[in-house]
DNA sequence: TTAACTCTGTGCGTCAGCGCACATATAGCT
DNA sequence: AGCTATATGTGCGCTGACGCACAGAGTTAA
């Protein structure tokens, strides 16, 4: 029923180590150190980083994708924890300590990113400089996010948490284009894909969002907003307040 | 209709800093250091550590009480996001280096802990010894149970999440017994008061608990995991692999 | 063109949890 | 002993989400 608009796409690969806001946050003197050891790497869409349990060889900080960090249950259905784009990096249980987690972590939204091996990291992170005091606030965004999740998981409506997923995405693109079945939005947000079609089409009816086959444009972002719940924006300004290295400064 | 059945309790009061078991990990240099700033404190039954966004001044380390990260939505329905005991701390926003939380700190057992003002904590932490370690650690264990919250919302009845809640406090007494109405583990779920009625009805008939007007006593604690989701034992395998300090091994 | 496949739409019946109303039961107080 | 607060039990209608089944619609490949 709901016809698709301009579903055109584009949008230039970021494939300098500073288009993800963590590395770009960093000093030169640190940027001189890191740099070099990092290693960009291709990010599409669906692949695995590492799985529950799995040791973590890298840290990955992405450019231009987006990372989900998935518990999949013992009976196969599954819940997004949080998600990663260029704000942020993936595998924080390397410097936490725990060096696995009991989360998969899959690529939502297909880019690049770049890796850096965990003892590299490590190596930085025990130099106690910036680095650990970034990490340290970025790790706090995230737990952040994943508290909003649960919350949000708890009270709110499929469409609700839909919009605010959809913003979630949004922020961390460049465009207001996104590559996604509702199949896999029902993955990510632990409901059925019936659902999430009924909750798209009437998003779709408000005219707020077009889609066709695995392609979502954003048409009405703020409208948008005012349909989500307000865990979109607790979660935005906090990230804001904890890392307001967002707007390059330096 | 269920009739209360031995409502005992008494267990001794826990006031020793090595109670906690963070406090108790630390090395006797690093004890030395920092035990005589502890203060000990009252930990009553509904006190408010801190509000969302308020600025930490102390971080607490429990030793015989259960503070509760809950979360209040605009419309006041709340919902926890994670559970202290004697075997962690509350406030690591102050080390993340966020200084304040968007959830609110309430004391969920009564009991005590012992406080330490910020600045202190923050000085042995930027000491970037074991201390700093440990906390890390002990952040992912937050994490973790964290996630595991999103998960069992998304998908968990109130009965299986009444059990692992019923857990979680337990794994944090001395004893079997919990000082709890239904009304508040409704808050804490984020769950109509009739729900947890009824869930707690079901567990009696079971055989599992008895309870009766804000005393709640688990006596079949092995039934007790069998209905418990996935959640709860996740949860506890991860904290012990990240903190095996747990059994006083120093 | 046809066939196979994938993605989306829709219509069931079912059920857990909700909101509300109100009936009990128990503890604590005077 | 009686009163009042608070805690718990229960019924009822409603709704959102579920599971299932299948129908269309678009895309790809032969």
């Amino acid at each position: 029923m709901p016809q698709s608009a301009s579903l055109q796409h584009a949008a230039e690969p970021q494939h300098q180590p500073e288009h993800n806001h963590l590395l770009n946050a960093l000093s030169e003197e640190v940027q001189q150190r890191l740099f070099p050891h990092l290693e960009l790497v291709e990010m599409p869409l669906g692949k695995v980083l590492y799985e529950s349990g799995d040791v973590l060889r890298y840290v990955y900080f992405p450019t231009d994708c987006i990372v989900s960090l998935l518990y999949v249950m013992e009976n196969g259905s599954s819940a997004e924890i949080s998600v990663v784009g260029f704000e942020g990096l993936v595998g924080v249980a390397l410097f936490m300590g725990g060096e696995s987690t009991t989360s998969r972590g899959i690529v939502q939204s297909a880019g690049s990113a770049y890796r850096l091996l965990g003892q590299r990291m490590k190596d930085e992170f025990n130099r106690h400089g910036e680095l650990l005091h970034l990490m340290l606030r970025y790790s706090q965004a995230l737990i952040t996010q994943m508290a909003q999740t649960a919350v949000c998981n708890r009270h709110h409506s499929i469409e609700q948490q839909l919009c605010r997923w959809l913003l979630l995405s949004l922020d961390r693109l460049k465009n207001n284009h996104l590559v996604m079945t509702q199949e896999l939005i029902a993955n990510m947000l632990g409901v059925r894909r019936e659902g999430v079609t009924e909750a798209a089409g009437r998003l779709h009816k408000k005219g707020v969002i077009d889609y066709s086959r695995g392609h979502i444009v954003i048409t009405n972002r703020q409208k948008l907003e005012q349909l989500s719940c307000e865990c979109y924006a607790v979660v935005k300004a906090e990230t804001d307040r904890l890392l307001p290295l967002y707007t390059k400064t330096r």
